[in-house]
DNA sequence: ATAATTTTATAATGGAAACTACAAAAAATA
DNA sequence: TATTTTTTGTAGTTTCCATTATAAAATTAT
């Protein structure tokens, strides 16, 4: 259950586990984003004092980073088994869309996507980790059209991502699963007609 | 051309005009957003000091409320003369999403729309602020909507104006005027069908 | 001119942010 | 048991933030 189980060196040891803690942190910078959480924050959800966090961490960058590393691993919508080659494509972006929908719906405070939010915040750092992670799923939307309908790939990939993005800040904004899934059903339906040109 | 000349009072004269110093802070609200902004910079993007700011707008909240009343008469979406009572409701709508894909392509460094952007902000009394000039442009579409398709009114409201927070996000994460017209124009084409039924 | 009024410039103030110096504590090794 | 290594807790540091106290300057009214 414990990744990072220190081969156990000598030294005092630890009083927390630093990935219960990128779990425990994941959901603060989820709910209200990257520049609105502080350091002192997540020491005290943590239970932890700050020379702990910045040994385990580095800095609030650092925590940052696995917190995405983490989320793309656990969270974030899984595109590999969404976009099938053996369906129509039209089908499988309206899946995912649907897919996004279902999971930016406010869970428990964290609505939205914690990548797309991200890519929004004020710190330069932390925006472009998180826009890496967008980009690489973008670029997997991308060539998954370009596979069948490599006209109308670039086109549709932006419309889907834009969707995608208008789906989390609408969840942020409080929209719930009901709206948010008329209206990526509504989107999915222009899908079809376009790649079909 | 000055509006708020005071009826010239006693006292000394002011060294610069308030709608000046309005409008010049709002390109720096715009560009980078509510939270990243600092009075100190807007001081000194004015060439006053705090004391003149304070005495003038009360408090970084206070400029930024004049600063969205100001926008929402010359830079918002005109939707009077967009949403025609005279013509087809799907036809107004996509020239809506058009007009929102022109407008927040990348103009000097200020792209997306400044009130859809400034909803996501960490302060919450200037997102409460930005959420209430959001809202009454949603509502004014959903009663354009209602008024001819009662029954699809929300979910199409809800459909357009998720899709014009995904341009606003999508503009500042750089895409440019073609990538957003083109988005625009595929989800305006969901439109019509989902009026039909 | 003198008084009243308002804005100005200088220089703080208090608070919160990210981060760190330092020494005591807890474990493994020798 | 003594040494080495790493983490811990306490208590800072520095920097930036929004905001303000104070008194001099510039104007109108008397």
């Amino acid at each position: 259950m414990e990744t990072t189980k220190n081969t156990r060196g000598r030294g005092r040891p630890r009083r927390f586990d630093p990935d219960e803690a990128v779990a425990t942190a994941t959901q603060l910078f989820h709910a209200r984003g990257y520049d609105a959480v502080s350091v002192s924050e997540v020491t005290e959800a943590l239970g932890i004092n700050p020379p702990s966090f910045y040994s385990a961490f580095g800095s609030k960058l650092g925590l940052y980073t696995r917190i995405l590393d983490r989320y793309a691993g656990t969270d974030a919508i899984p595109l590999a088994d969404i976009l099938r080659p053996d369906r129509p494509v039209a089908e499988c972006l309206a899946a995912l869309l649907e897919d996004a929908a279902r999971r930016y719906a406010a869970d428990g405070g964290a609505a939205g996507c914690m990548v797309v939010e991200g890519t929004r915040c004020s710190d330069a750092e932390a925006r472009e980790a998180a826009r890496a992670y967008n980009l690489a799923a973008e670029e997997a939307i991308r060539a998954f059209i370009a596979a069948r309908h490599p006209r109308q790939a670039e086109q549709v990939t932006d419309f889907v991502a834009t969707t995608m993005f208008g789906l989390s800040a609408k969840a942020r904004g409080g929209h719930g699963l009901d709206q948010l899934l008329a209206t990526a059903r509504l989107a999915a339906s222009a899908i079809g007609p376009a790649l079909a040109e």
